[in-house]
DNA sequence: TTGTACGCGTTATCAC
DNA sequence: GTGATAACGCGTACAA
């Protein structure tokens, strides 16, 4: 394999301890025989074996980061936002895509204790009883985000947006234009966000007194292809909404290849309005009115609660943070 | 810390090696033991400690991944295909964003060869002498992607497409439609794929007889202000282009948000086309015509590569794969 | 079938 | 200043 210490300790006569000590600069020693120390090192290509100091030091210099999909630009923004921050601390990242299954959360949640990381961040994908038995000394430095997971008694961190509020706000904007048949399309209930978002959604309607439409809401997974379904199914109606509001830009983005395939127009035909803001948006047509997280915030934000509670020796806050988001209007509703 | 092979041992006045067979199903002992074993382990809440595990073993299960930036959507697709092909194989990522930097690059480098990662899939982001003394033996388990890397004598892995035979069609798809006058935004030219989409725009214009104007080549990075930056400019000057060439879908975002700005439109006022092709594409407006990488294969190719250098006793196959890519018609050329 | 002894590469605590 | 020595937690050849 590589060069170790025991190396160049042979080529010097000197011992191991010796040129560790010359060469993480810690004890005195003259400065020729740490030049020597160095240069050998150097000569025969030394790189520290990063597991056996791990090993020794008891901690990895590692933060796992668990979500649900990165190629979903929600996720990989947050990862970016992740990394930067660790970058300048020196941490590195264990990235573990649960591709939406519980089963590999379970798996990652396992896998990242076994190697001993020094914090998690995690999105989980919906309520289940992965954490249920953790300690509190395991959760202590995990963050969840954006979904809050299953947990008795609720001792965790966590940093999301009020969902409940911002879809209420969003389907305000549908219905202050004049709208009151009005369609939702979410993921699995499970997940925090989609059922927050949906009692949002009902919650406004029911303070102007509208009643949904039980078949106007659909129930999915948080994929292209609930969109796309749920849209093909409304285009299929007799009486279709004249509204959707759609619970992620996958799904919105899902919701208007479907639409175009119909040959129904957005917003002419069906208004559509979305929770997080993505890329090229205002280059779409028509440009979505949507909710925006703070991502690089709320990246930046998990990664300071890991640091904190990580020193912190006592419990560690198990706060919840709502951060703020705002609405960004576009296009894509048409008055009525 | 938490439980350790010692601590079960104690607790059933077993040796720690039995206790690791047991747990590992190796050698042969009687059901009931092994049974009395895995429940104090599970009662005992243990997890093997992977560190130690891999320190023992001499390999981590681990690739690390060094892309330029995550939040790209050709690389965090590229991530997740790497992704799920390692998952099939229970190996974890560590994945290192160098926001397109050498010096991080470098650094992440050093840090996953001390991490003892089983291999590397690096996306180099220009040409640097990082790789240069590094050993055969080091490079055999690297597989460059997408952007081949500095090393004298090419002994390494490449995977990636014909970046000039692609830029050159992209080219004439522009030439086809009466365009005489294109421009061409590219990044750093140190870097093959800008190096060779640039030698790919000339040969094809060459060709046709015609000589671009120096001043319609636009060298900056491979970001966003670039495409920005250089459609602002082109909006400028008195005798414009009648199209663009953009070296990937980022600098194409930013050469439209500028021409948007500008009041120019896309197609009537000036074509586009670029590389890289992403989500939502077929929803903007206008569609771009634009070549289309087979990311997903790229990745999976990548992993295969690795684990056939990993295991291979001799010299790795320095072998560079041309993958085929394809050219996607969208309605952004405007025939003249 | 089980236990002993050793080593993986590093750092830390002692002596000298 | 420097060098033994002992850990960190695990796996395995060898002995019992």
């Amino acid at each position: 394999m590589g060069t170790t210490l025991k190396d160049i300790a042979d080529h010097l006569n000197l011992s191991v301890s010796t040129v560790s000590r010359g060469l993480n600069g810690k004890g005195r020693m003259s400065k020729e025989v740490r030049e020597k120390i160095r240069d050998t090192a150097e000569k025969l290509n030394y790189q520290p074996n990063e597991i056996a100091r791990e090993l020794k030091m008891q901690r990895s210099f590692t933060i796992g980061v668990i979500i649900p999909d990165v190629s979903n630009e929600f996720y990989s923004r947050l990862l970016k936002s992740i990394d930067q921050e660790l970058w300048n601390i020196g941490y590195s990242i264990i990235i573990c895509d649960t591709d939406e299954k519980t089963e590999r959360e379970q798996h990652y949640f396992e896998l990242l204790k076994a190697k001993k990381v020094s914090g998690m961040i995690i999105s989980p994908v919906g309520k289940s009883d992965i954490y249920d038995q953790s300690s509190e000394e395991e959760l202590k430095t995990c963050v969840f985000l954006d979904n809050e997971p299953g947990i008795q008694g609720g001792k965790y961190a966590f940093i999301g947006i009020d969902n409940c509020k911002a879809a209420k706000e969003l389907t305000e904007q549908l219905l202050d234009a004049g709208h009151t048949e009005i369609a939702i399309v979410v993921g699995d209930l499970t997940e925090t966000t989609c059922s927050e978002r949906l009692a949002g959604y009902r919650e406004a309607l029911k303070e102007r007194a509208i009643t949904p439409k039980e078949e106007w809401v659909f129930v999915g997974n948080c994929r292209f292809e609930s969109g796309y379904e749920a849209m093909k199914k409304l285009a299929a109606m007799e009486n279709r909404p004249t509204a959707v509001l759609a619970h992620n830009n996958v799904e919105a983005y899902g919701v208007m290849v479907a639409a175009k395939e119909c040959g129904i127009r957005i917003p002419e035909e069906i208004s559509l309005v979305c929770f997080d803001d993505f890329t090229r948006r205002e280059l779409m047509e028509p440009e979505l009115t949507c909710i925006q997280q703070p991502i690089e915030a709320m990246g930046k934000a998990a990664v300071k609660c890991i640091l904190r509670n990580m020193v912190q020796e006592k419990e560690g806050s198990s706060e919840k943070l709502y951060m703020p988001y705002r609405l960004r209007l576009g296009n894509s509703i048409k008055k009525r």
